[in-house]
RNA sequence: GCGGAAGUGGCGGAAUUGGUAGACGCGCUGGACUAAGGAUCCAGUGCCCGUAAAAGGGCGUGGGGGUUCGACUCCCCCCUUCCGCACCA
């Protein structure tokens, strides 16, 4: 790492001549990160005979970019935990490795020439530098990378044993296929149609795909959020994910008169059986493969316009027109099963194929969306649950069953019930489930992916290969462009594709997908755990020992998607008895975003610059931005130094085109790691959204300063031996037991507020004993690692403090023999009295009507009532 | 629209079971040291009234009600912001 001197920072000034004494990062951080490497101090052990703790980062995709202050925000509270735990006695599992496959280093292959690994290991180096120079404690020893043949061996293992379990399966299904990116993509990729990475056009198009049947675990995903520690708006969005509802599947014959003599069901879902006298007609999607056979011939060419008109609509499409309802009659005719009423089948494509049956049946009575299509295309609409006046909306809510024969007089909830039972008896219909959840589109027409370990024989046969042969490693191409039809770059190599089966020896040609970047990333903290097992992903001693994951942080990106996966693959791999535990992350953590913040004026069309306050009702000006290193502060206002008028500032997210993102480098050279580290952790909750304020982290770093000077004089060591006075014992064990129990929970805010309190309090002490700092010394250890260990040596310690153990507080320094009482006077604060630490309410009175700020208030009052809680208020209720 | 989280000084935030609102930091003001201070140390800093200065007093945690001796905290209604989902039958 480069470190300038201090000429041009405002950090730390630099003497040529090396001063012992000043507080240098510079040279301290440097000295302990080779120091931690030789020593392997943060090497971790089997975990066998101790209390283990598996603490774990998402590990980061290795961009070009390096790393940012979102990265640096989780990686240090999880260094904090991994630290805090070693020093408390666990044996501690803090790992790191790289989520290595993806996308950027293949566009970055098709630009250059560049083989994405040459990319991706150079990426590696920055980031593995960038992390040791901010003092991470990582077992080096087990780092991983999921572009590893080592490591994607298993994960194409994994990928068997979900073939093997019948959870894999090729479907042609209809994808999003995004022409720019020469690929499918998942419906998690596609945001308002289009891509994810680039925001190009996607458009649907059927394909042969890899699906995994996460379908069949949505049940288990649901209920398991029950096991594990998540904050709630993680597991309500993975609820939501899943989208568990309960109803009915009803049969609807279609009238055969209508459809020339065709003898079909139509069957529909849904969650409002109880309405089903209310259903006035019925809507199938346009891909529903029954609108062919029903279509009247008079209809047909309007059928056919329209899905036509449906399928090349994008998804952005679709939904832009949300507003408008559209759709077509079909010219047939289907019998509601209860009282036989014709109703008139329309396509539409408010109604999802990929959703319940397909189909529904539309009561226009009591659904927002049937009612207006209701009215749109002037359908009837009955009314068979009272309680609202449908002329003027549907009536969704609960009320009294009308209109409905055999459930009149019931009900909602029990309406449903009676009705489902009725139709079970006759068997049009049966309760069942439904879930938003689809099978997971789990391929990709990518090189940089782990290859499938299957073959395609001729005969059609998909034929997995034995074990033996894994890792099916991907192999050197000459050119990294799509091969245009859909297919990957895979698909020109003709040695690798042209292979023979392995059962019998007959041609067959390799699968020439790739899996998608979930794949490596959901089942990586298994391996960290056994990172050079030969015979399996993972010990199953191992895992018992170390899993599930205790602590997991990482970006709120991250809620749905990855955690969905991950805990899927752990369960298929808990049913394979690879592994003995349900859930894998047993807490996790989303760190907050952290904003970028600039400064706001603006332009008329001329060019000349308008101050933000004289905006007023202007509609030509365009706004301008300057970044904080060129404002300039008057007082606690922002001002632009070359126009001199106030700027307003603007809190967003970071972005390079905003030019308001922070470079941890920069950042590192003007205050050090530990300075970064320490304020990224005093700015707030960690879960919480907060901007990067430009100037505070130098109240961190005067705060480190302060620490330093404590203990390092011009004179040498400036403690002294001298006894711990009981003042300064009782504030040292209070402020041991506040860091001790923030940092347990996570409130790295509020523990470094406690250690700041404590050193300005020992700076009003005329000398410093060894014993009010050591444990100062302890404490910061974790939060700022390398001034810990530098102070630790002066103070004439050997080793590192990385091994000393946690300072511990004694109940008995934590109570005074008084302390200050608060006394009310009808629930108003009157003023503070000094009481015993035991003292009786009597006694309390009788000391607090002594003051005179109080007994002022009472004059001419009688007192009703007193309110005494020892050692929190005094209240005199008086009049 | 549905779901989740949150609204506290000039700013970031603290107050863990209802008990002294504003810890700690930034910024600001004043002082000390100094050749100098953008270093360091010390003190002050919610708003309003009041005073020469004090002493005092009032108001105050998005808004409005309520419960309570006492509410940032609990209950009801409303407003705003952020995040997620979005024709899911």
């Amino acid at each position: 790492m480069d470190y300038t001197s201090g000429e041009e920072s405002s950090g730390f000034s630099y003497t040529p001549e090396s001063d012992m004494s000043e507080f240098r990062p510079s040279e301290i951080e440097p000295k302990w990160q080779q120091y931690w490497e030789e020593n392997k101090t943060f090497k971790t052990g089997d975990g066998e005979g101790k209390e283990t703790f598996y603490v774990l980062d998402m590990f980061p995709y290795p961009s070009g970019a390096g790393l940012h202050v979102g990265h640096v925000e989780g990686y240090t509270a999880t260094d904090i935990i991994a630290r805090f735990k070693k020093a408390r006695g666990f044996e501690v599992l803090h790992p790191m490795g790289w989520d290595a496959f993806g996308l950027p280093a293949e566009q970055y292959a098709l630009k250059t020439g560049t083989h994405p690994a040459v990319t991706t290991n150079k990426n590696i180096e920055t980031f593995t530098s960038q992390l040791k120079a901010l003092g991470f404690g990582y077992d080096w020893d087990r780092e991983i990378a999921t572009t590893d043949p080592e490591y994607y061996k298993w994960t194409q293992w994994i990928f068997l044993k979900l073939l093997e379990r019948d959870l894999a399966y090729i479907a042609e299904v209809p994808v999003n296929w995004c022409p720019a990116l020469g690929t499918v993509l998942a419906n998690e990729e596609v945001i308002e149609g289009r891509s994810e990475r680039g925001g190009h056009p996607v458009v649907r198009k059927p394909m042969r795909q890899w699906m995994l049947k996460i379908t069949e675990y949505a049940d288990r995903l649901l209920e398991d959020l029950e096991l594990i520690d998540w904050p709630e708006h993680l597991k309500e969005m993975q609820r939501n994910w899943i989208g568990r509802s309960v109803g009915a599947e009803v049969d609807f014959a279609v009238d055969p008169e209508s459809a020339g003599g065709l003898d079909a069901k139509i069957r529909v879902f849904t969650t409002r059986p109880d309405t089903l006298f209310g259903a006035t007609y019925m809507v199938l999607a346009p891909e529903h493969p029954l609108v062919d056979e029903v279509v009247s011939d008079d209809q047909r060419a309007a059928v056919e316009a329209y899905r036509e008109a449906a399928a090349t609509k994008s998804e952005l499409q679709r939904t832009e027109l949300q507003k408008e309802k559209t759709g077509v009659f079909t010219g047939a005719f289907a019998i509601n099963p209860v009282n036989g009423e014709r109703v008139p089948i329309w396509i539409a494509d408010y109604v999802l194929y990929g959703y319940g049956t397909g189909a529904i049946m539309a009561v226009p009575g009591h659904d927002d969306r049937d009612w207006e299509f209701a009215n749109t295309f002037d359908l009837p609409i009955v009314e068979v649950i009272s309680g609202g006046d449908i002329t003027e909306a549907a009536h969704t809510g609960d009320g009294t069953l009308v209109n409905s024969e055999i459930l009149d007089g019931l009900s909602v909830a029990e309406a449903k019930k009676k009705i489902v039972e009725w139709l079970e008896e006759r068997g049009l219909g049966k309760k069942t489930v439904s879930y938003k959840l689809r099978d997971w589109l789990f391929s990709r027409q990518r090189y940089w992916g782990e290859p499938f370990p299957v073959v395609h024989r001729e005969d059609g046969a998909v034929v997995p290969l034995p074990e033996e042969q894994l890792p099916l490693t991907l192999p050197e191409v000459e050119r990294y462009e799509p091969s245009g039809t859909g297919e990957s770059p895979l698909a020109t190599i003709t040695e690798w594709v042209e292979t023979t089966c392995p059962e019998t020896g007959a041609p067959a040609r390799r699968e020439t997908n790739t899996m998608p970047q979930w794949a490596g990333s959901c089942w990586y903290y298994l391996r960290f755990i056994d990172p050079e097992n030969e015979d399996a992903p993972v010990d199953l001693e191992k895992e018992r020992r170390w899993m599930p994951v205790d602590l997991y942080v990482g970006g709120a990106e991250h809620a749905v998607l990855h955690l969905l996966y991950a805990r899927f693959w752990h369960k298929v791999l808990y049913d394979a008895g690879v592994v003995t535990t349900k859930e894998p992350f047993q807490r996790v953590v989303n760190q907050g975003m952290i904003l970028g913040v600039t400064y706001q004026y603006f332009r008329t069309p001329e060019g000349d610059p308008v101050c933000f306050r004289d905006v007023g009702d202007r509609q030509d000006l365009s706004p301008a931005t300057v970044t904080a290193d060129q404002v300039v502060w008057k007082g606690e206002k922002p001002y632009h130094g070359e126009y001199e008028f106030e700027l307003e500032e603007i809190v967003e997210k970071m972005s390079k085109s905003r030019g308001n993102v922070i470079n941890p480098d920069d950042v590192i050279q003007e205050y050090g790691a530990d300075s970064l580290r320490l304020y990224e952790m005093f700015m707030g909750p960690l879960e919480q959204t907060k901007p990067w304020d430009p100037r505070g982290v130098s109240g961190v770093h005067r705060f480190l300063s302060r620490v330093w000077r404590l203990v390092v004089t011009d004179e040498g060591v400036g403690v002294t031996d001298g006894e711990v006075t009981d003042e300064v014992n009782r504030q040292l064990h209070r402020t041991i037991q506040k860091v001790t129990d923030d940092t347990e929970e996570l409130r790295f805010n509020t523990a470094i507020a406690a250690m700041m309190e404590y050193v300005n309090f020992l700076y009003k002490e005329d000398d410093v004993p060894r014993g009010a700092v050591e444990p100062l010394v302890l404490m910061l250890a974790p939060y700022a690692p390398h001034t810990a260990e530098e102070l630790w040596e002066r103070l004439g310690q050997s080793g590192s403090v990385a091994d000393e153990p946690w300072p511990t507080y004694d109940e008995k320094w934590l109570k005074d023999e008084t302390y200050e009482l608060a006394v009310q006077v009808m629930g108003k604060l009157r003023g503070t009295v000094v009481v015993p630490e035991d003292a009786a309410q009597e006694q309390a009175v009788q000391i607090a009507r002594a003051n005179p700020d109080v007994e002022r208030h009472l004059t001419g009052k009688t007192i009703r009532k007193v309110i005494f809680v020892p050692g929190r208020i005094l209240n005199f209720v008086a009049n």
